[in-house]
DNA sequence: GAGACGTGGAA
DNA sequence: TTTCCAAGTCT
């Protein structure tokens, strides 16, 4: 080949290098097609099972999934549920933020889209929770759109094959990539090549002991060739998580417990927690001039540590039973009875706290 | 444009 | 036990 002086700043793709046509076919015969989000084309459907599955594992989210269709079969009824009863079916999911753009996306569908998920790549960017990956990948499962996605089976896929090297979380190796995506798409069939790419990414291509001989484009594989194939793609760079200590109280009488509506924003945004007692302060002056209640003696919970991706959050938890009218004196405070608890939205260690101690 | 945002499975 | 990180998005 002539030597070329190109300027051009596009990732060195072979276009012809048959990768995407390797990938079709092999997914054909190898790939995932049972998932319960397959085998449909309704955009409802599809939109979410990829919100569940974003930076969630398929075997966490499968229970999840079929609970909440059962309970929201369709965009309109989730559309028209409370957010509270969203929350709760999120509960133990984790990045909550996810349920509340969920039923706030549902809601602008049927109020700006007239019920009709947009068949528009563009469009369908510009709903809460969903990003240029969601997008495309809806775009093209269900309206034949020819566009990539990028999620981190694919970006394993990509840095290996191509030997791109540098953490894939940094903006330029993310660029880089997503650019790769663009230029590697086949003319027809996007949705399922890029099904394909996260099928090879979670059967073959996975993160540790990946099954090369099995690959259909280890023959192209730049990773494989150089044997870098257990270095990329590069380990995000790692920093010491900070720890923070909280107490908790857990206010109870014979049927009910005091729980907080947490803010929507920060951790456990939008669910139902065990409030929390302010540093320096009293118990019992805090429980009878916040909650208006006269608790009784107080007993120490064990400790639970609970590690969050960045940080680690130690919970001392206070409990007391209290007599009496039980009232809520702000908005925010609810007397949840214990026969609710297992549909309330508790963050998951919450709901082991509560259920060690109540059951 | 880095950091916030959960949880649990795998190594 | 510790570490890593999974079908990313939002700010």
């Amino acid at each position: 080949m002539a030597k070329h002086s190109s300027v051009s700043s596009a990732p060195p793709v072979a276009k012809d290098s048959g990768f995407s046509r390797r990938l079709i076919i092999w997914h054909r015969d190898h790939g995932r097609h049972d998932l319960p989000w397959q085998n449909t084309q309704d955009p409802y459907r599809v939109w979410l099972s990829e919100i569940m599955l974003q930076q969630t594992q398929v075997a966490t989210v499968i229970p999840y999934y079929e609970k909440f269709l059962a309970r929201f079969p369709t965009l309109k009824a989730l559309a028209a549920a409370p957010v509270e009863a969203v929350m709760g079916l999120w509960s133990g999911l984790g990045y909550y933020a996810r349920a509340r753009n969920l039923h706030a996306c549902a809601q602008a569908i049927m109020h700006q889209h007239g019920g009709m998920f947009p068949h528009d790549a563009e469009t369908i960017a510009q709903l809460p929770g969903i990003g240029r990956s969601t997008a495309n990948s809806i775009a093209a499962f269900c309206f034949g759109a020819r566009k990539p996605i990028l999620d981190g089976n694919v970006k394993r896929v990509l840095t290996r094959q191509f030997g791109i090297e540098g953490f894939p979380g940094q903006t330029a190796v993310e660029k880089k990539l997503w650019a790769l995506a663009e230029a590697l798409l086949p003319k027809k069939n996007a949705g399922i090549y890029n099904q394909a790419q996260m099928d090879l990414g979670s059967l073959i291509c996975t993160r540790s002991k990946p099954l090369c001989d099995k690959c259909p484009v280890d023959v192209t594989c730049v990773a494989r060739q150089r044997n870098r194939v257990a270095e990329l793609p590069a380990k995000k760079p790692k920093r010491a998580i900070p720890e923070r200590d909280v107490t908790l109280l857990m206010l109870v009488n014979d049927s009910s417990v005091l729980l907080e509506l947490r803010p929507s924003s920060g951790i456990w945004g939008g669910l139902l927690s065990l409030p929390e007692l302010p540093p320096d302060a009293d118990a019992g002056d805090y429980a009878k001039s916040r909650f208006g209640c006269r608790p009784g003696k107080w007993l120490e919970l064990p400790v639970l540590t609970h590690t969050f991706t960045h940080f680690r959050l130690r919970i001392s938890t206070l409990r007391a039973e209290v007599e009496g009218e039980l009232r809520a004196m702000e908005n925010a405070q609810r007397w949840i009875g214990l026969d609710e608890l297992a549909e309330a939205p508790l963050p998951a260690p919450i709901r082991a706290i509560l259920s060690k101690d109540l059951s």
